[in-house]
DNA sequence: GTCTTGCGCAACCAAATAATTGCATATACA
DNA sequence: TGTATATGCAATTATTTGGTTGCGCAAGAC
């Protein structure tokens, strides 16, 4: 564990989608979240500490339980990445050397 | 390569997204893919058949060359969970046991 | 104080993923 | 017909992933 860590790679697991929907509508405890999957508290610790990583939750520490809530903010990067691509596809885009430069820009 | 074939999945792959951008911009086969990364073609036609495989692309063969087209309705299904996930965000949801059952039916 | 609870961290393991290499096949072109 | 081109398929490999188990450490409960 340790490489890519974005948005995208981050959704990708159904389980980290499905936390984050509970954390969406109710601010939680790693051990409350547990409670609901089937896995153990150490790999929804995991997952956890995955979308922490990519800044899709944030912490709070109250005691010595830790309550996580989301940054809805980081959503918008996906959104982004969708729109550009819906762009594309409706103006059927035929600057593809401008698209070409931007991909080799983003690789670098 | 197996398991897991969502839309989710596929886009998690930076290379990927990339060849989707290109596919939107101009209907290509796999040879001219290739060109434009430094992996081999090989490398890039199992990526291409991934997305097929999740139906964000879909195939058209001419002659010895196959072209690729979007499937811009597949990527729907990646709005939809942004926009649950945002509308469970906005309202603060209070109903979690209603979210609980439906997470419980998406396991199955 | 002692015990229990809520966590994180590290080591380990099986499975999946991404990429390579080599070979087969079908179409175009001379 | 023979040769080059465009592609798929299969086997192999290194890396990443998702998960488990065991340990340790704070913060509350008693």
């Amino acid at each position: 564990m340790k490489a890519r860590r974005d948005v995208f790679q981050a959704l990708a697991d159904p389980t980290r989608r499905a936390i984050l929907l509970l954390i969406a509508a109710h601010a939680t405890t790693p051990g409350a979240l547990a409670e609901e999957f089937q896995s153990s508290r150490q790999a929804i610790s995991k997952h956890i500490q995955i979308l922490t990583e990519c800044e899709l939750v944030k912490q709070e520490k109250r005691g010595r339980e830790i309550y996580y809530h989301i940054n809805a903010r980081k959503i918008d990067e996906v959104d982004k990445w969708i729109e550009q691509f819906r762009k594309i596809v409706d103006t059927q885009f035929n600057q593809l050397d401008k698209l070409l430069s931007t991909l080799k820009k983003q690789r670098k």
